[in-house]
DNA sequence: AGATGATGCTCAAACGATTGCACTGTAGGT
DNA sequence: ACCTACAGTGCAATCGTTTGAGCATCATCT
């Protein structure tokens, strides 16, 4: 079944007009009578007309339309984060495209090709956890089609990006358990492809050496899915808890790692924090009703998404070309609970 | 910054063909020579052409997206949900616009002008729990623009629909619930408007009914704006906590209300099960490592997504106007755990 | 030789809206 | 009476692509 919408000529015929006139008198061009401009807007009200956005976007070769990349909407992290970008885009008068890469390199790259070509005017992107080979984005990028980074950022490409302090963010929070007294403390990373991990990486190693503790790499642990794949996190955990030196606090960089852990301790009845401490990134809207509540850094997800459209509308409607750009850096939020 | 991409002009210049004779060679039509379409092929590769889906879209009168509308991305079953229209939409070549009411009639209002005016092929809708007015999509609806319906239907307006079994998915909950003693059952709904919340409610009276029990309506308590509002819960909440005859368990119509309720007794230091009983409608993925660990009745979510979509797709693809519309009601899953 | 037909290509219109330019008609000035 | 000015409107090109119709060219058949 077609639906079939009034445009412009429809209005035309009716009043014996060309579509000139009429989409003057609708833009109310000072070259139509008061009179020609009463009748026409009148009628297009009477008819319910509307601009067809399609038209208006072949003509003006823009779509007045956002893409966004993210692994997965069901994840409160990147559900906030997309919350902020609507906000934003709405406001701005564009509209949004989602695509979920679910983690995976290949829906990624087809995803890209497809928001590139032409569908969207620009692109807002946190890269998949498997992605290692970036050319798919750099290609796009130096073509000079307007991306902005937030989250998974990629060192290589210049753009605007978003982040948080990720160092700062894991460097408090290891502090925290250190000076608890916590002795063998884990780091169940995401992919270490990712800039985050690296960088989460260096404030867990820094919290440690200022505790005079050695780092023991038998407690870090990459999950390169991002614990997606289902026994990603299980496994690694029974890697850790195999071990003779059982740790005394783990440190989950993400929240779909902490909850792989929770689900972990239930299945093999450890306590926390009796049996062992629990630290995740977290943006969870619930963690406070966890068994235990769980102690979390948690990201300004929001916030992220608004500063990272506001950059690439900035990029989509500048005149020139942008060539100085910006990493913005913003902070986590630590909130102790009790399982710490 | 203007992004220029390669049209089929470029090619047709460089080539010393017409853009005809480039349209036909790429789309391989009989009438080209092979020789020709060769080169076009290789060429068009070569420039990593990709035909602009904007001019097509104009051309075809079809834009090959749909349109969502749902009161929250960040919601549970709502992401698992749009993973299931995603995954539908994409295989059959469509891409997936959202927008969110957050719950607000205008904003409902709003998205669904801005979607209609041809900027998607047809729409999925749950409508926002203050929706009382449904004349915007009737129009819609009866001007022939392809609508399904999923959760939260529209009883007046006759299209596609999907649902869950309110009426028995509550019926066998409150049926534990008496089975377990338990005689003060209160009820924290949803909107009063929506349909769902009817069905259920017939649901927890029969089960009562069956029970020998009476139905008690100052147990019963309508959230109109499904939680949205700060202290909706709360007040409802403290209505019935504050009754000389207290409840000894609550069943909670949606994701938001369960953790609005949780949230409740954690401030109030009321315990679960010990004081009150819990279960709520929910499809959060954690709510097994909820203190306690939540009775649930869990909807197919993703399903739902699925078969909405399949039939939108029916109805956009459809040759002739589908009179005879379907109403697929699936079945809900009831899963005991602590809280009761 | 002339008709027929296949082959391989081009022209131009169409989708809906915008916009520079051209055109018509009237009024006012000289 | 003629020129200028200008208001009010229409024509046609444009955005990128598809597609029916038309037009050469050449081989084949009678």
């Amino acid at each position: 079944m077609k639906f079939e919408a009034v445009t412009i000529k429809d209005i035309a015929k009716e009043l014996n007009l060309s579509t000139s006139t009429v989409s003057r008198a609708l833009r109310d061009s000072y070259e139509i009578s008061a009179e020609t401009k009463k009748l026409v807007i009148e009628y297009a009200e009477k008819i319910n007309y509307r601009p067809n956005p399609i038209a208006l976007s072949l003509k003006e070769r823009r779509t007045r339309s956002l893409g966004i990349i993210v692994c997965e909407i069901a994840n409160s992290f990147f559900s906030q984060v997309i919350d902020g970008i609507e906000s934003v885009a709405y406001s701005r008068g564009y509209n949004v495209t989602f695509l979920q890469s679910h983690e995976s390199f290949d829906k990624e790259k087809l995803s890209l090709e497809y928001l590139a070509s032409r569908s969207v005017d620009g692109l807002l992107i946190s890269v998949s956890t498997e992605t290692q080979d970036f050319s798919h984005i750099t290609q796009l990028s130096n073509r000079g089609f307007p991306i902005v980074f937030f989250d998974r950022i990629v060192d290589e490409i210049d753009t605007h990006k978003v982040i948080v302090n990720n160092f700062k963010g894991v460097y408090t929070a290891i502090n925290h358990l250190t000076g608890k007294g916590y002795k063998r403390i884990a780091y169940i990373a995401n992919s270490e492809f990712l800039t985050l991990t690296k960088d989460r990486l260096n404030g867990y190693k820094k919290a440690l050496s200022e505790a005079d503790i050695e780092v023991d790499d038998s407690l870090i642990k990459y999950c390169n899915h991002g614990g997606m794949i289902n026994d990603e996190v299980e496994k690694v955990l029974d890697e850790i808890f195999a071990s003779k030196k059982k740790p005394d606090a783990i440190f989950a960089s993400s929240d779909k790692l902490t909850t792989g852990c929770l689900h972990y301790f239930k299945k093999h009845n450890i306590k926390v924090p009796k049996n062992v401490a629990l630290i995740g990134f977290s943006n969870n809207e619930n963690s406070d009703l966890f068994n235990p509540a769980l102690t979390v850094i948690k990201q300004p997800a929001m916030e992220m998404g608004e500063i990272a459209t506001n950059y690439l509308l900035e990029l989509i409607e500048s005149k020139r070309p942008i060539k100085d750009f910006e990493t913005r850096i913003l902070d986590t939020e630590f909130i102790v609970r009790e399982s710490t």
